[in-house]
RNA sequence: GCGCCCGUAGCUCAGCUGGAUAGAGCAAUGGCCUUCUAAGCCAUGGGUCGCAGGUUCGAGUCCUGCCGGGCGCGCCA
């Protein structure tokens, strides 16, 4: 419907350049925005404001002439001079209440666009090491990360979801000890206990199941453990493969899949760092210093150079990073996208410095990057800091368990990504309008109710052309739910291009709330059968929009609640 | 000290590439269930958009400075 307005007025000004009132050698960037009044009608667009100077007069005569050249179009029904020179337009009925079926013949595929093209697009996220359970910041990039997955599918791009993790080096050494530890009888507040050892309960569980020689299977490797208490290299793949299935437990409560499990080691194994090296050396980018191997990352905007290669031989983990996303970009993936917490936001500079230090033709500024910031979680208006499996921090399967994975899901995913986020337990748990998730569901389930006693009438709501006549529909209400269905699919545009998730759950609650107005206003079980059926199909519409768009946040649409 | 992010109603937050009198929910107050699910709806009040300048027809939005909060500033990841 937008789409309308922007050809109409593309005429208009091509008209007008045509007979020399605007320049012709000057494209202008037209913009027509859905309006926020409706006294305002329903697009408005602020080109004569713009073109004003241009064209020499003022913007209102500006807009008189542009209106004058408009084409006729059935879909308009007004348009007005406005302001200081806007332009709105008042589509007709016909014309708004057009998106019903449209929405209902593209089903689960209203909304989707192809301006992907089929590109393939990689997203990391998440990408936890395996040495303990995932927290609510990893449930934060996991609900950031599958939604922005899913949404860059539903502008039509082939989407590889990464997992990466540090399967080596000293962290890892670190959750060996520990477990070996618990192995041995040895509790955290022994003396014998490994400095800096991991604490939580779940180490004790690694332990006992490696003592039970336990075969624990993840989503990337199976692994038997031996039983034996000081062969401390067979403990190590264990606790490994132990905690990524733990990882893999939690993400299947979250609905979350990986395409790619990429592993750290795989680059030593490959002698990918070795040659990443080589070639930072060649590039004459590197220098010794202090007994390590240093890269000049200031002479790509760093603000000091970084160590690569360790005094005592071993890489940092930056390295292997530059080798990793260097992968990334020879797999061919032209977009990559690293979701990632806020506090590791210095990589950002560090790991495009060794990129463009490598001189492979990788652009300035690859990959993307989108940084979530902290997640706070409250209970009763205090903070809640300790979980009894992880110790120190709330694990992403307490939320889960507590309040469902639906609302974790559209919590975690429903703030702008750059700003912090409180978890509220209680109003995640609660079963009320305050709740937006039960909200949105709501008003899914009440659509369903409708249908199903719509049935028992004996109305067969799948017959071809059941509500295709849209004249029962006239009311203000109505006309704003169409107004909001029309503007999905730009939403999954923008969405998706400007990598904010949030957006979608800010929609559906507006969405839902419309809806939720036109169900109290109006019956929509009436005896007139014309009426009656244009409005099953309006609410065949929202139903379809809902279901899309929550599908979108990896959120459930209940028939029934 | 330096870098990144944030500061909008009592609370939690939106505000799309600058656009018309700044929005929503919760909380507060007052209403609505013999009627399709009240997990809902309606009405009312509530703001110097942190502060000060600047850019322009127009600034919550862009620029500069300051104040306040978070994160980072390792031969950890």
């Amino acid at each position: 419907m937008k789409d309308t307005v922007i050809q109409l007025l593309e005429a208009a000004i091509a008209a007008l350049q045509a007979e020399g009132v605007l320049p012709q050698d000057q494209a202008f960037k037209l913009n027509v925005d859905s309006t926020r009044d409706k006294a305002h009608g329903d697009f408005a667009t602020n080109i004569a404001l713009v073109t004003a100077k241009a064209a020499g007069k003022p913007p209102r005569q500006l807009a008189d002439l542009l209106i004058e050249k408009l084409p006729e179009s059935s879909a308009v029904a007004k348009v007005e001079i406005a302001g200081p020179g806007f332009i709105n337009f008042f589509m007709s009925d016909a014309s708004s209440f057009d998106i019903v079926n449209t929405v209902r013949s593209a089903a689960d595929g209203f909304g989707l666009n192809n301006s992907g093209a089929g590109e393939s697009v990689q997203i990391e996220f998440v990408s936890a090491n395996p040495t303990g359970p995932l927290h609510v910041g990893h449930g934060r990039g996991a609900a950031i990360g599958d939604c922005l997955a899913r949404l860059l599918e539903a502008n039509g791009y082939k989407v590889t979801r990464e997992f990466y993790y540090n399967d080596a080096g000293a962290q890892i050494d670190n959750l060996a000890l520990s477990v070996q530890a618990r192995i041995k009888g040895i509790s955290p507040d022994d003396d014998l206990w490994p400095k800096d050892g991991y604490r939580g309960d779940y180490i004790q569980d690694a332990a006992n199941a490696y003592l039970e020689k336990a075969t624990v299977t993840a989503d990337d490797r199976e692994v038997t453990a031996k039983g034996d208490a000081d062969d401390l290299a067979a403990i190590k793949d264990f606790a490994v493969a132990y905690l990524r299935r733990e990882q893999d437990l939690d993400l299947k409560a979250f609905g979350v899949k990986f395409d790619v499990y990429f592993l750290e080691s795989s680059l030593y194994n490959e002698g990918k760092v070795e040659k990443t090296v080589e070639a930072l050396n060649a590039n004459g980018f590197t220098y010794e210093k202090d007994n390590a191997l240093w890269l000049k990352t200031t002479e790509f905007g760093d603000d000091k150079d970084r160590v690569m290669r360790k005094s005592d031989g071993g890489y940092t983990y930056f390295l292997p990073d530059v080798a990793y996303h260097l992968d990334k970009w020879q797999r061919g993936f032209s977009t990559v996208i690293n979701e990632q917490g806020a506090d590791h936001h210095s990589t950002v500079t560090r790991v495009r410095a060794g990129l463009q230090a490598l001189k492979a033709g990788i652009p300035e500024g690859w990959p993307d990057y989108v940084l979530h910031q902290m997640v706070l979680v409250t209970r009763s208006g205090q903070e809640v800091k300790l979980s009894k499996r992880a110790g120190s921090y709330v694990t992403l399967r307490d939320l889960i368990d507590e309040v469902g994975r639906d609302a974790t899901r559209f919590f975690l995913a429903a703030r702008r990504v750059d700003s912090q986020l409180t978890f509220d337990i209680d109003l995640a748990r609660s079963q009320t309008n305050e709740n937006p998730v039960y909200y949105i569901q709501y008003a899914h389930a009440r659509i369903c109710s409708v249908l199903r006693k719509l049935q028992e009438l004996g109305v067969d709501i799948n017959a071809a052309d059941f509500g295709s006549d849209l004249s029962g529909l006239a009311l203000d209400e109505e006309r704003e739910i169409a107004n909001q269905l029309a503007r999905y699919p730009e939403l999954i545009a923008n969405a998706a291009r400007q990598r904010e998730p949030h957006h979608l759950t800010h929609y559906l609650r507006e969405l839902a709330g419309l809806f939720h107005t036109y169900y109290n206003a109006h019956k929509v079980l009436i005896d007139d059968t014309a009426v009656r059926d244009s409005r099953v199909a309006l609410y065949l519409a929202v139903k379809q929009v809902l279901v899309n768009g929550l599908d979108l946040i990896g959120v459930s649409a209940p028939e029934e609640m």
